[in-house]
DNA sequence: AATGAATGAGTTTTCATTCAT
DNA sequence: GATGAATGAAAACTCATTCAT
């Protein structure tokens, strides 16, 4: 990615993640990147092309953060703990990506359809890892497919839990406690 | 609601879900409705307004089905299962509601804001429920506002795995699953 | 067609012809017919929509004028001659409308293809006219696609003519000639 | 004409005779040659120049040829059976050339009148010999502007014959027909 | 000679909204 | 209550042209 495609990525998450896809303009884009809308349209196809390698990018470095935190690790567990921690770390560190991303599963055009494609690929890493704790005999016998759905719901919707607190919240308190309940549950234990 | 606004929030709720609230246009919809266009302002101030009208009445009747249901149980162990039940039908029994409403809770415009607030008071619901179980001892201490969230995340991001197994689902087993991985979690026992 | 197509009918037609049809613009044929250009947008799907409009109602119009006028005719010499003297004083009559449908005829795009298949037809009325001549022994054995294009390009390059002489011209004396050459060449005889 | 003026030479004609003029863009044309846009712009000074140099480079081709055929001949029926015969071939030869300048013919714009003076240079070629034939009686007493106006139609509107019938086709033959109807009419005789 | 990233004025198109009937 | 023709501001997108390298 070089210098004005990278102001222009900037500006996109920025401007998009601020008024949403549909009301963000490519003359505030452009504008906000310091470039001319021409040069939108050198850079990128169309409005959807910019979403399309934002949420490619995104997507991409979240991945690869957690791909090699948990490469190195053993215990399934221990995995499990490290994604929920580095979500959870990417979820405040890139919340203007995420509102983006969130903002686009729920629909039924062809670009929704494809955004959801590539969470599938993502929720891949979480079951296999549940796989793996399962066999283990770490993680009890489950629908693997929910869970990593409810798994990426369940954090996600952290952020509008950031949303009605607008202080400052710790994402390692949030990690811990998330995986206080995953694992633990909410039952009342003497 | 009369008969023409019904037919009108209906044909709202079908073009919305399927493109989404700003791909959607009154042509459409009020095609849907078999109205004419200028009907739809006769009955709506603006298409915004539409928007509201159908997230109020859809969160009433979620609420209303909540509380009815829960209004004569004691034990909030047992309300807590009853909500996750009640969500869960209404998931796939509104879901092209569902999926209009998590579109817009994103967002940080005036609008977005004001449906995330109705959420809040949702969720209260559900944290004043966990109050009960601290109190009664039979929820274990924790940060209720972090856990409604979680829930309310959860139980949402169902949808997705629907729309990724998209064969038949059962919502009374999801209900089954998620109440047991939340109480009990997902660690394994003898 | 209403009121406001026709104004708009009117108005592309002029601009058109004046401008050419891709530098023309929505603006000006808005001005021009003295709507607002979403007007444009109610009654015409496209730009090109108003161009395929355009040259269908404008063939149509020579098409009718031509079988009405020969008709009742039984002598198929005679038809040629009217077909003539028809196509001149449309040439001249509805000069802008030529000069946009000849610039259309050229193109390998799509569009040009289908304008080029609405002449084809418009030449078969000439080819059914000259194969009766053929018959009754009126006319010589001849390659009649072949002559019927001729015939069609010899009358419509006319305008070509017109352009040179700018001062009037006489769609009669044109349509004169015109039978004259084509019947019996320009051999000379004593 | 250098090496690369040539590669973006044919590459415009290819293009232009593809799109149309206004609908070929100098990004496509760049490509088809091979080189960069801005090396456009070094070779041309506009789009517009472009055009320009084309229709000159073929006009001239065209004259240069009938020229050359008729300089050594004394009749001039054969002068203008070699006039068909040459542009006929000629048409089928640089089809592409030949619907560029046809499409260019019918505008009221500075650019399309100038094509037309170059047009009426031609037109003139044929006139003298037109005038040569009357003096000499071998061509009947006529309107010789008329006249080659309508023999230059005639023979380029055998494109869209061509069109029509995209099989082979012989410009040998058509340039016999051509000439039989043309000095002799379609008339029937014994 | 040649390049290609950047430009921005100009164009088509969209669509929520209005209002006379 | 209901209609639908008309609007016009706002948007996405195009593309010939420039210019520093």
């Amino acid at each position: 990615m070089n210098k004005t495609k990278e102001k222009i990525f900037n500006a996109a998450i920025d401007i998009i993640s601020q008024k949403g896809f549909y009301k963000a303009t490519m003359d505030e884009i452009a504008d906000k990147a310091g470039v001319a809308k021409g040069t939108l349209y050198y850079h990128f196809n169309s409005k959807d092309d910019i979403l399309i390698f934002l949420i490619d990018e995104g997507l991409s470095l979240l991945k690869n953060q957690i791909l090699e935190k948990i490469s190195h690790m053993k215990n399934s567990v221990e995995k499990l703990r490290e994604i929920i921690v580095v979500q959870s770390n990417f979820l405040f560190k890139y919340k203007d990506f995420v509102l983006i991303l969130l903002s686009q599963l729920w629909g039924k055009e062809d670009i929704q359809n494809s955004f959801r494609e590539k969470i599938y690929d993502y929720l891949k890493i979480i079951e296999d890892i549940i796989d793996e704790g399962i066999e283990e005999k770490l993680i009890e016998r489950c629908d693997k497919k929910l869970l990593s759905s409810a798994f990426f719901g369940m954090i996600s919707s952290l952020i509008i839990f950031q949303f009605r607190n607008n202080d400052i919240i710790d994402p390692e308190h949030i990690a811990d406690s998330v995986i206080e309940y995953t694992f633990n549950g909410i039952h009342y234990r003497d």
